[in-house]
DNA sequence: GTGAAAGCGCTAACAG
DNA sequence: CTGTTAGCGCTTTCAC
């Protein structure tokens, strides 16, 4: 009544403010180039002052965007999303979102119910502008879902094949090679390693990057040396329990969750790292810091992959899919005491 | 031309193939009481053979709710992001929602300014229904804002004092009287603490379990052995280095997190336990059971707790906001190695 | 460069 | 019990 600051703000209240029409305002606030600049900035100071913010159903419904991105948890890795991986890639992938005022939401598929209808809600509705997924096993159903139902997606993590298929890696061959390399120049020779998921890309690179430093020194592959391991804790656990009794000097082991349970195995047997065996792993995750012995490894920058699979994923939405995007970052190794040392 | 499945699916179109009216479809959609039997199943019949999903967009901008809840975690507590309790609580948060078709959207702040802004937009939008929040330090401004902006919102942890606040929590002061009670009954007198932050419920809570159960017993309570902890690795860490001088015989630690740099300070300086020391952790991470000891800890449920709160936040969107919804569920205490044991 | 007008797909009175 | 009718707040042609 004699406060009028009481009504909803919407367009036409900034309109009438301002003195100017709904879609000038709306020009104004999308950033369209066609408006006087003096208009312009009398319309954004109306906004600033009145501190109006366009209600996103509305302009989900009536323009094509909702301004949300999911990230997609498949059931068939959920086991995982307990590593501290996760956290550290959503941490990466929000603040992407926060500088871009996007907003995430998380699908964590616990069931194939859930799976099943979500995926359908998310897929054929306009509910997420795009989606983030992490590595997934190969030929995981998903990616073909995401191609068909165009809805566009960057993957964290490499996919199988697809050459349209947008993401974001590090370089795995490259970072096992080091990780392996560094072990045989401290004169290691009999080199264990164990391993990723086979079915997944990061399993496959990581173990070839530990057959190609082998190689390039000289040193012959034994199959009985390459435990699979399923990247958890009892898994690095139960891989170095079978590896134990092929006495290997030292071990590359594919992530430093699995590198905790190594550690366990030992201990719990009385060797003691690096002394009777050197241990190498891979993430660089917090743990690995302050394990016992402190866990040399190969870290890869998990955040900034998140960012960057979240402004890639805009610019997709921007600017359309071609070319696909494909960044592939570098590993850095981290060297602690778990590989043991000598002087040069 | 010759398949109209063509076009997009609308209630409209819904309608048309069942030969009733938009409404009448709506209401079947919303489970309004209020068609009859015959009609309600022929139009159900019609949705599932399109597979028809409503548009949230078209449906939050008619109605009143988005589907959304999110998950809010202040800059205050970002860097706890990363600790393992997250992943858990999301995965209970996400199993709740996604039985009962809601979409959870993830709001970490990492800077003062994505606080301020983002804030303003989730809370004067109703791009959310509600929220969730993990506990909060004391007098965190949030809760306020929360209420003066209506905004229905269930805290995980409990708040200060606001009786009006909605929570789910365990009841730390019982879990801790049970882990140092435990410990007395080992044999131990003299028990020390290392404490979550005081400007926490959870850590007064905790702290006053302890206080209580060394009461109890005809213990005194001395305040050397009492020593602030921060909820990390490095501040269990930190925390133990100052205990160790007034050589307590066991410690009560706050948190599993800084357990594991408790004994990570211990094993640093040699001392073995719990022979040399008696540790009890709390919450029963996954890490505690394959720890160096595995560590007795209190149990809580931390996935049920963020179900839970899921389910109170719905049931106030559903039920309105009175009563206040508040929960306290028991913890477990879980006996490992790390607290030693002697037979009966 | 700016305004008018037509929806986006749905919910919710209001009639009947 | 069911249909008709207004919008929800915004984007987007289309004129001017």
């Amino acid at each position: 009544m004699m406060n009028d600051s009481i009504n909803k703000l919407t367009l036409e209240e900034i309109a009438r403010l301002a003195g100017v029409s709904r879609s000038t305002v709306s020009r104004v606030v999308n950033n369209h180039a066609s408006v006087r600049t003096a208009v312009r900035e009398r319309v954004q100071q109306v906004i600033r002052e009145t501190s109006y913010h366009p209600d996103p159903a509305a302009r989900s419904l009536a323009g094509r965007r909702s301004g949300i991105i999911g990230l997609v948890v498949p059931r068939a890795i959920q086991f995982l999303f307990t590593d501290p991986y996760y956290p550290r890639l959503m941490q990466g992938i929000t603040q992407s979102c926060n500088n871009n005022d996007y907003i995430l939401s998380l699908f964590l598929f616990h069931t194939e119910d859930d799976e099943q209808k979500i995926a359908t809600r998310v897929l054929r509705n306009q509910l997420v502008d795009g989606v983030i997924v992490s590595a997934l096993p190969i030929d995981h159903p998903l990616v073909e879902q995401l191609l068909i139902h165009q809805l566009p997606f960057v993957m964290v993590g490499r996919p199988s094949d697809s050459p349209e298929v947008n993401f974001v890696d590090v370089d795995n061959v490259a970072g096992a090679y080091s990780a392996v390399s560094h072990l045989i120049c401290l004169g290691y020779r009999r080199i264990a390693t164990i391993t990723c998921p086979p079915n997944t890309t990061v399993g496959q690179h990581r173990r070839q990057g530990y057959v190609n430093a082998l190689n390039d020194r000289g040193l012959s592959v034994d199959e009985s040396l390459i435990v699979e391991g399923d990247f958890t804790e009892q898994g690095g656990y139960l891989a170095m329990r079978r590896l134990i009794p092929h006495r290997p000097e030292a071990v590359f082991v594919g992530s430093d969750t699995m590198a905790l349970g190594a550690l366990r195995a030992l201990r719990q047997i009385g060797l003691v790292v690096p002394r009777d065996m050197a241990i190498v792993g891979y993430d660089d995750l917090p743990s690995a810091a302050v394990s016992d012995p402190p866990l040399t490894t190969v870290r890869q920058p998990i955040r900034r992959l998140g960012a960057q699979a979240v402004e890639n994923l805009l610019d997709i939405l921007n600017n359309g899919p071609y070319p696909p995007r494909r960044v592939v970052t570098t590993t850095e190794l981290i060297i602690r005491e778990s590989c043991g040392s000598k002087p040069d």
